[in-house]
DNA sequence: TTGTAGGCGTTATCAT
DNA sequence: ATGATAACGCCTACAA
């Protein structure tokens, strides 16, 4: 070692990754590191994966098939030991995943996953978060209550869609047609736009349960341009409790899903199937309870 | 072609950085990457590099110099083709860097610089931009403006707090010293802290110029604890231009930094310094001017 | 204990 | 054009 430091000599992480056939790194693809959700989940990831002396290679899809498609691709050849994915919007079908697991690379889905695919897998409780705080939206005497969120294309989406529809139909309400508006983008501004069309409606809503923060925000926009009085008018929840969420007025009740601690159980699961070895593992399926956040929006 | 795809072959890419002496990827080092500023930093690095088929390592040092130290190494250890870093705040040496750089590796400095090193810098006016919009406090008849900020040694928040003092002292006014806070940690409680501390004493400032817009949201959040009334009583100013400063109400004035474009700009000036090769290369100091974006807290 | 040969998957070079 | 060979830097196995 003394000698190493006096000649300044540095090992190539290259060679030593072609000789031993492992790179000592993981991959990890998701569709935005802009959002804390995802950039939480990063930060859990990397916490356990540094602990066993692990690096961390960050990519971003920017919901696009194509792009995920060519980082996986990258990452197998660049022979990451592990590939921790959430899928991009896009993303219908799973062969580029099938092709590196069946490389021999270990894979882990997180968050966004899909069905098809033998993995293990960490994801948030959206059916029953859903549920949850949609019955928090009735306690609060709310009877017609909207519903702001995605296309149920997306896994996510259709499950947090049918959590709140199963807290709707459990007290014998239900939904009006009209008050169910799928966005392609979860943004600012097409939340508002859906609030003033749910309010320029015969049918006005007296909640609304948005997919995420972000929509809540818009909507919480539109009520102020509006005059809408939040909560007593119309409540409304969020989901993923942003900082954010925290800091508009009146804050938004959310649910709050633990990013980080699902990034470090998602690292510690496929760092115990790498360190297992090839041996045929056994898949496990983690379902994290996301918790409510009552603030001043509903 | 053909045959490759039939036989299932994938190009090893280490094997072929072995040889090639490069890996065709650019290594990156910020403190974190839940802040949109430098999400949205490596977002914009990420846009150029793949245009030129590079791919984007991203490494947080949470701050920590010791980390920062390691991930350098690491980076260097990984050929990587170029690093760029934005240094953590406890970073007050540079010989991790200087040593990458004299193994011939280029190294480009963004955002969190210092003037030890040649390399080439992408940075922020942070002086002009604090002086503007004090400026902009001062064009609003305020006259007692405190400073909310960081410590001195850190770069950044020496030319902030410059561009501050300019400002002031151009129009004859003072600072008080009691309006002169600095906190280590730039977060949400530290702020509202610090305005309760200024509420209380008997020289009550009219105005804050707060370092960071998680500063000015800590502080609004104060006030309205205080009942304290923004802009009339007490105008707030931040610097960043966060999604959230837009969602708060009142809305914040603050500085814009385009941080998506001063990614952009930092993987072009590495990239072209990669590929001219080994000849002298010029150093160029990139100053990026932020915007005023005047809203509701002044 | 110490030293040496061989091979990991590429690519560049040289010979055919 | 096609084919063989050496080398990148490291590590393992085997020989001394």
């Amino acid at each position: 070692m003394k000698l190493a430091k006096e000649m300044d000599y540095h090992p190539n992480l290259l060679a030593r990754g072609l000789i031993n056939k492992k790179s000592k790194i993981l991959g990890v693809v998701v569709p935005t590191i802009n959002r804390q959700f995802w950039s939480n989940s990063i930060s859990g990831i990397e916490n356990i994966a540094y602990k066993d002396g692990y690096n961390v290679m960050i990519f971003q899809s920017a919901e696009s098939f194509q792009k995920e498609v060519e980082i996986v691709e990258t990452l197998a050849n660049s022979r990451v030991d592990g590939i921790l994915i959430a899928f991009s919007k896009e993303t219908q079908s799973y062969g580029h995943v099938q092709q590196v697991m069946d490389r021999g690379i270990p894979v882990l889905l997180f968050e966004r996953v899909c069905d098809e695919l033998n993995t293990s897998k960490v994801v948030t409780d959206d059916f029953l978060g859903a549920k949850k705080i949609t019955q928090h939206l009735i306690s609060r005497g709310k009877t017609r209550i909207a519903y702001l969120g995605g296309p149920l294309t997306l896994g996510v989406c259709r499950d947090r869609f049918h959590g709140f529809q199963s807290a709707i139909k459990s007290v014998g309400l239900t939904m009006s047609p009209d008050h169910f508006l799928a966005m392609e983008e979860f943004t600012f501004e097409n939340a508002k736009n859906g609030i003033f069309q749910l309010w320029n409606s015969k049918n006005r809503p007296d909640a609304v349960f948005c997919f995420a923060d972000i929509l809540a925000i818009g909507a919480l926009d539109a009520c102020k341009e509006l005059g809408i009085r939040v909560p007593e008018q119309l409540a409304l929840a969020g989901f993923g409790n942003d900082d954010t969420s925290r800091f508009v007025s009146p804050s938004l009740t959310t649910m709050s899903q633990p990013s980080f601690e699902m990034g470090q159980l998602a690292a510690k699961l496929i760092l115990e199937e790498i360190n297992t070895g090839s041996e045929q593992p056994i898949f496990k399926k983690e379902v994290i309870q996301p918790t409510l956040v009552i603030r001043e929006s509903t």
